[in-house]
RNA sequence: GGUACCUUUGCCGAGUGGUUAGGCGCCAGUCUGCAAAACUGGUUACAGCGGUUCGAUUCCGCUAGGUACCUCCA
């Protein structure tokens, strides 16, 4: 599989440290708020990425952080915890702000289909692994302690590594071009990052380490927690497109400074979602949250649109390109996945005919799905194929067309594996096999029947009265040639 | 201002140095008691200007427009 990475800006073979074993490491959200389209994105991309190296037969240990301390807020100079922030205003304890909205955090990805991660660790949890990888930075020399405080010395650093190997720049074009910001004097220089950082009097999350009660800085939970669970060496790490600098620069050098090597081997990166052509995102507050798709609620909204819908959306899109949001670009996705969706349905009840003919397409199915997904996770060409094969499944249907068993067998089975476990598409209509729902699609069904005799004997008002109803009752009806469908 | 990236047919969105992306929409047809739906077929574009090349949408340069990062951000 060919991986394009960041470090290089080439795509590469992808080739694990421990053969037969995968160690992946997301960026997770900040739980003060709630997901957005934008969190959907990576959340999507890196379920399918982890979703197909479990196809390919590895064994992935996937890390997805939850940040709950240590993010600075933007408007507040004192280095207040956004975490923090959010909690007083609204009389809340922080870990029950982290908790609220990491459970509607929760709730919104297993709606997109989203597959937990193996490991989902807190950063407030590894308060004192971070402690630790602060006193390895201090006692290599890369970091120096000022009032309470810790900080990364960026220009030492660069001295004998190179500080801006992911982001393409370099030192002296990052010190022209950085902002003086106010209550930075601590610091030796306005490249310097925090890595810990000691907390104001009103700060309410705060930790006890050697230089001052405080709190972690910015970027360290990553560098700690991810050679914590996948060793000094791992092999993937993903995270938006916004987050190479100045968030994973610092990592790097983080990790470079504490280890004395890189840990990452493929850093992959997931491009924005926009909105009017404009990144989605919290601080430019042009966000429509995963809850408001869902309800339509939302004035930019025409209407509501599926979880499904919106993973398949962004499916249909290359991880690296960005994606304009728009109603029309959402209902196209819509129409498009319900075909999907009706024609998986239409393979199920397929029959094989003995004497039918080999179909090539077929036969050569399966190798251009797996090329696509090869190829840099190319799921917008993985759909293009399925929709290909669509054409030769209605066909069948149809009767205009007849396919044998084995090719039958081979494209259930592609679809199987492709679109459901790849992909991740929700593709079975309830999944439901209750009692309850046996006896309520007998029951659709009977009415159904009754309709088709009635119409078979020109009855056209019992026919119309059984269809008209239960169209109003929101069922789809559909008559085919010797039949009917429905959905509701 | 610096750095990186992008500009594909009505819309969304892949990809490629010479051959069909795909979806939506639209048009035509099939099916049909009516309606709906479905299905089939059609719908050939690559910002502009130069250059390299037998040949460029694809490579290089310039111009125009746009985006991201440089500050918390997915």
């Amino acid at each position: 599989m060919l991986i394009y990475n960041t470090l290089t800006r080439l795509k590469e073979q992808f080739k694990p440290i421990h053969e037969g074993h995968v160690g992946m490491y997301v960026c997770g959200p900040t739980v003060y708020g709630d997901a957005h389209l934008g969190h959907a994105r990576p959340a999507i991309t890196f379920d399918v990425l982890y979703r197909y190296l479990m196809h390919l037969g590895y064994k992935v240990r996937y890390v997805r952080n939850i940040t709950d301390v240590g993010h600075l807020e933007h408007d507040a100079d004192e280095g207040e915890d956004k975490v923090a922030k959010k909690a007083r205003l609204e009389q809340l304890e922080p870990m029950e702000v982290v908790q609220y909205y990491l459970n509607r955090y929760h709730h919104d990805m297993a709606l997109l289909n989203v597959l937990p991660p193996t490991i989902e660790p807190h950063a407030s949890a590894h308060i004192i692994e971070q402690i630790e990888f602060i006193k390895r930075i201090l006692d290599a020399g890369f970091a120096y302690i000022s009032d309470g405080s810790v900080y990364f010395d960026v220009e030492k650093y660069n001295n004998v590594h190179h500080y801006g190997i992911l982001s393409g720049r370099d030192i002296e074009q990052i010190r022209e071009n950085t902002r003086h910001l106010d209550g930075q004097n601590e610091k030796r220089r306005s490249i310097d990052f925090a890595l810990w950082k000691k907390a104001a009097p009103e700060h309410i999350m705060h930790w006890p380490s050697p230089w001052s009660e405080g709190f972690p800085g910015w970027h360290l939970e990553c560098s700690t927690m991810g050679t914590k669970y996948l060793g000094e060496q791992f092999d993937i790490h993903g995270g938006g497109m916004d987050l190479i600098f100045p968030h994973h620069e610092c990592e790097i050098a983080q990790s470079v400074a504490a280890l004395g090597h890189p840990t990452v081997h493929y850093w992959m990166h997931n491009n924005m979602i926009t909105i009017n052509g404009q990144k989605m995102g919290k601080s430019l507050g042009n966000f429509i949250t995963l809850e408001q798709f869902f309800t339509g609620e939302h004035e930019l909204l025409d209407r509501p649109y599926s979880p499904m819908t919106i993973r398949f959306f962004i499916l249909q899109a290359h991880y690296r390109s960005t994606v304009d949001f728009s109603n029309q670009a959402l209902e196209a996705a819509e129409k498009g996945l319900q075909k999907l969706n009706e024609t998986y349905h239409r393979l199920q009840t397929l029959k094989a005919t003995d004497a039918a003919p080999d179909i090539a397409e077929i036969k050569t199915l399966r190798r251009q799905c797996a090329e696509a997904m090869d190829d840099d996770l190319n799921t917008a060409l993985l759909i293009a194929q399925l929709f290909d094969s669509a054409k030769i499944i209605n066909s069948v249907h149809d009767g205009k067309m007849t396919i044998n068993a084995e090719d039958l067998t081979e494209l259930n089975s592609v679809w199987q594996t492709y679109a459901i476990d790849i992909l991740g598409l929700t593709l079975s209509d309830s999944g439901d096999d209750s009692n309850t729902a046996q006896a309520y699609k007998g029951a659709v069904d009977l009415l159904l029947n009754i309709r088709l005799k009635a119409k078979q004997n020109k009855d056209w008002a019992t026919s119309d009265q059984i269809r008209d109803q239960l169209t109003a009752l929101g069922f789809q009806i559909k008559d085919t040639k010797d039949g009917f469908e429905w959905s509701i």
